[in-house]
DNA sequence: TTTTTATTTCGTTATTTAGCTAAATATGGC
DNA sequence: GCCATATTTAGCTAAATAACGAAATAAAAA
C-alpha cells in the first residue's frame, strides 16, 4: 500500500486522530492520553503502534515513561493542514485544552492510575 | 465520527484513493474505472458508495451510465494537497495516463464488458 | 417489446479491526 | 532484590470491511 494511503488509514480512526491532534500541542506520554481517551491501556498501545508504523508518531524513552511526538516535518505539515479542516473542532479543541491545562509529563512523572 | 476523519478513512483504501486520483483528471463512469482497477463491478459499486457518503464523490446520471466526479471544492483542495504527497506516484500517474489516453465517456459510451 | 448495457443489491466468505482483560516485560526508586 | 509504575503482548470477542459472483433494476437501443 502506498505510504500516504497507509497514513490516511491510520488517521481515519477517531481515537488515533485525537491522539495526533493532541500531539500538536506538545509531546505526551501514554498515561496523559489515557486521561483524555476513554480506552484501555492495551488498546492505546495498539493505536500508538499503528501510528508509529505509519510514520506519524515517534516514541522516546524518557526514564520510566515513553514520550510520544509527531514524527518528522512531513507529518507535522499534514496534521496542520488537516487540523484546519476538521468539522468538529470542539472535540479536538477540548482535548488540546486539557493537555494545556496540565504541566508537561517531564515535570511531574506519570502519577495516574494506568487503567480504570 | 468527525466528517474529516470519515473522509480520511474513505481515502485510506488503495482502490478508493486510486479512484479519487483518477477523477482529478476528469469525470469518469464506472466502466472506465473497472478497466483500471482489478475488482468486480459489485465491489466498485460499494467503494463508490463509501466515497459518496464521505462527501468526496458525486454521481450524475448521463443517459445510460453514471458520471462520477469530485464533489465540491473542499474535496478538490484536499485531493490536490494529497496528490502532491503520494509516495508511489508511478501507480497513480499510470492510472491518470490511462484515463488521458481514452476519449471521455460522453463521446463513446461505455463499450467495455462489465465483468471479466 | 425484447435485448443490451450499466449499475446496484444481495448473500456469502475471509480478513481485519477495535475493543477488552490479564499476563508479561521493562525501568526506576526504595 | 523487591515494589510500584509504565507499557507491550497475548488471547479473546464482536463488529466492520473488502472481496466475489449472481440476481435484480434501470434505461437506452434495436
Amino acid at each position: 500500500m502506498d505510504h500516504l494511503v497507509a497514513r490516511l488509514k491510520a488517521l481515519g480512526d477517531e481515537n488515533r486522530f485525537r491522539i495526533m491532534m493532541m500531539l500538536r500541542e506538545r509531546p505526551l506520554c501514554s498515561c496523559e492520553m489515557l486521561e483524555v481517551l476513554d480506552i484501555a491501556g492495551g488498546t492505546l498501545s495498539a493505536h500508538l503502534k499503528i501510528l508509529k508504523e505509519a510514520g506519524l508518531l515517534s516514541q522516546d524513552k524518557k526514564g520510566r515513561w515513553i514520550q510520544c511526538s509527531i514524527a518528522g516535518e512531513d507529518s507535522r505539515t499534514l496534521l496542520e493542514f488537516l487540523a484546519d479542516r476538521v468539522s468538529s473542532p470542539d472535540i479536538f479543541d477540548s482535548d488540546s485544552e486539557f493537555v494545556r491545562s496540565r504541566p508537561p509529563a517531564a515535570d511531574v512523572g506519570c502519577s495516574v492510575p494506568t487503567q480504570a
